[in-house]
DNA sequence: AGCTTCACATACGGATCGTATATGAAGCTT
DNA sequence: AAGCTTCATATACGATCCGTATGTGAAGCT
């Protein structure tokens, strides 16, 4: 066999972190258990406390993984349109929508800024916030966009975005209030135009 | 003396719902220990279950008091401007700066979502909530704002105030931010104008 | 082959929450 | 006013969980 050690630990943390995912996205962090967590990835707490150093430690690495597929999926979509200013509307939109599935909103959105505290100042620093600061940097370039502060403009989008993800998920009907709230996100975003839609 | 039995209890709901404020402020919810905070306040954890049924609802009557003041200040404020577009702007504003407290933030923005769930579903806050939504239904009846969902309107608008204020706090220097957050903050309610600013 | 390293398992201690039981005073009845 | 009842709070207990300290066996190097 001779299976290559560092091989073998990339893949236990692999398990350990898809684990973690599972156990935090359907529990909650406060009320998983690590013992539980580490006994599905079929290994024990010691293997935890090894890789990852504690419980804030395994959730940020889980919050470093779902963050960057969310930002290249969200890059995707935005890149994906004819000019930045649909850009920015359409990875809005994808945020709310990628808001809404309940792993994220649990892991990323709830417990990951009481847990881990602010976002921008995670490892993976929010790629999403980047993205779409760029994005808004560019446009204020362009002329397209009054000349707020990008960073601020990010900020306040991407929390819009996530209070309208928020109400969508509460709601009763999803698919009825995912509209609305996009038309509203549009009609704020068109806030940062010079010229009025 | 004869003290009235639901008086000592009045008084005991009290102590403890102001030690648990300070607690969870400095400490953080999960940080926070019942024994201590009941000490804190002279008592037992015998006294808190019996009040608040378990760790939530204590934190729930917090979070509870707070967001009542919150409601009331703001829309006190909202209510001493001109008109009701004024009074939206202002009302975003003041929000902001009340969520730069760190009592605030820590319980209400971040350990209140993640352990009580959605905020929009708690009692006291739904009234803050309304009375934006409100202000927005008449200007919209007044033919200032586009004809967008109301409450749509009012749940982003919340949710991009509450972020500007999360980003001011982790900043370095809050006072220079907050100008830019306001800011941006009025450029993206102006999208809701029907002309532009 | 044998020593070393180290990733992981096991064992332990401390702390915490929620419940079950005890207590003592307020409040009502007669 | 005496005694029984109620109930708000205190005390005691069990279960759980986290983090650390120590043990172990295989990979890796000489």
């Amino acid at each position: 066999m001779a299976k290559k050690r560092s091989q073998t630990m990339e893949e236990n943390r692999v398990k350990l972190i898809a684990a973690a995912r599972k156990a935090f996205a359907e529990k909650g962090y406060a009320a998983a258990s690590m013992d539980e967590l580490t006994a599905e990835a079929g290994l024990t707490r010691g293997a935890l406390y090894h890789n990852f150093g504690d419980k804030r430690g395994l959730l940020a690495a889980v919050v470093d993984q779902i963050d960057t597929e969310m930002a290249s999926r969200a890059q995707a979509i935005g890149a994906r349109a004819g000019d930045d200013w649909q850009g920015l509307l359409d990875e809005g939109a994808a945020y709310i929508e990628m808001a809404l599935d309940p792993e994220v909103q649990r892991i990323v959105l709830l417990d990951g800024p009481a847990v881990l505290g602010d976002p921008s100042q995670w490892p993976s620093q929010s790629s999403c916030l980047q993205a779409t600061r760029q994005t808004i940097e560019r446009l204020i370039v362009q002329g397209a966009l009054k000349p707020v502060d990008p960073e601020a403009a990010a900020r306040l989008l991407n929390g819009a975005a996530l209070n309208a993800a928020l109400w969508i998920a509460a709601s009763d009907q999803p698919q009825d209030v995912l509209p609305k709230a996009v038309e509203a996100f549009d009609a704020l975003a068109a806030g940062l135009l010079k010229t009025s839609a």
